[in-house]
DNA sequence: TCAAAAGTGTTAAGTTTACACCCATGA
DNA sequence: TCATGGGTGTAAACTTAACACTTTTGA
């Protein structure tokens, strides 16, 4: 498609940064890849790709993701763009930064040979490269403010799970201790958890209730209320 | 500069584009261009420019900020990346979108005519074409999410300031009324509004305080505090 | 019977909101 | 002297934070 106005203007390469994260074993975790060239050959990238023609931006950011790690249902959301002018030894690209959530327990384990990654728990980030650390510290940013008014942390947990699951969840992404009650009251609080009726007895003996949250309520409430 | 290593990887352009806010009269104001080519030709636009070889993003955006306002101090964020494939009829253009806030008293109003621009009240905006309007519902919900935790709007007042000012500000950014004491009492527990002594007899027969920002103070707090 | 996680309420502290009158001055 | 905007405090409502014991059950 020949560019109509603008043919005397520079373009660049125009490249999606994709923070993934997933949350297992009471630790809140990202997904990386081995770099295969030069310079940092070996070392630990988030999950990239150049923005083709036939896409857009947050669409190229899907293809990413769903390639890499098999999965279509997650949140995603832009952070912003990273355009230094030597950000990449490869050439100049402008770099948009996305982050996503997604529920590890549909991940294809199989990808991570195949596409030689790696799922690092965020407090013991490895060496970042270019301003790949800036990345990083937008999106955990990004993440621990959006929690606190919206329910998107979810996408990191199965379909079911209970009250200790959620709260897990959140002191991880929050990277501090919560209080039980406290928690628990703030969440019963919201009429889109909702019981399932179930009790999982794999935590303890007595068992704990089993909830979900319902997306369609959510949605009600958010365009009717908040 | 020859890229290295993306040669097969498709190219585009690149654009900021900066919604530029001023105060004036106790109205938020916002600064637009007429368009000068095809499609919608005279009609209204942010500024908008593209990013040259030799330039970070937020160069480009610094650079076409004062290139049409003659205003180098002033506030700039990056809002958002834009990339919609059909976005800009003239070609693919990837926009990085901006917001900046600047002190209309030093505007320089000759550059109205020489880039054929014009202020417009932003409850009174007129009709905007692509993806304009998106970006400016994103920069003043930015803007009004912003003023709540820092005191960013400050850069759109004269360094020299009433309280009657700068609560109708706040009033013009967030659309709705505040209460007199409430807001005055916020102000005034931040220690780095400072009383300079002097009157303002313009608005009152009476006479209104004079304060100004302490940015140095407020740097300070910021790092050892907030 | 006991260890381990689940579950549950109340009080104090802090924050936010609502609200009305006197002051100083120039015209 | 009066019209105009400047300036000030308090109480009620609401929100957030702190805190400890009982329940259930499988091993």
């Amino acid at each position: 498609m020949a560019n109509k106005y603008y043919a005397d203007e520079p373009k660049y390469n125009v490249a999606v940064d994709c923070i993934i994260f997933g949350f297992e074993e009471g630790s809140l975790q990202v997904l990386f890849q081995h770099r295969t060239i030069e310079p940092f050959n070996g070392e630990l990238t988030p999950m990239g790709g150049f923005v083709q023609e036939n896409e857009t931006l947050d669409e190229a950011a899907y293809r990413v993701l769903t390639e890499r790690t098999g999965i279509k249902d997650l949140f995603l959301e832009q952070l912003e763009a990273f355009g230094d002018i030597n950000r990449d030894p490869g050439g100049r690209v402008i770099s948009i930064a996305y982050y996503a959530l997604l529920n590890k327990a549909h991940y294809d384990k199989s990808l991570l040979e195949k596409f030689n990654c790696k799922w690092v728990n965020v407090n013991s980030l490895p060496v970042l490269h270019f301003d790949h650390m800036k990345m990083m510290k937008k999106a955990i940013n990004r993440l621990q403010d959006k929690i606190s008014y919206t329910p998107i942390a979810l996408k990191l947990l199965p379909e079911e799970f209970t009250m200790t699951h959620i709260q897990k969840l959140y002191e991880a992404i929050l990277n501090e201790e919560l209080d039980k009650r406290n928690f628990r009251k703030r969440v019963s609080d919201m009429p889109y958890f909702v019981k399932t009726g179930k009790i999982d007895k794999s935590g303890s003996k007595r068992g704990a209730a089993i909830y979900s949250f319902d997306y369609t309520k959510y949605q009600e409430l958010k365009d009717y209320h908040l």
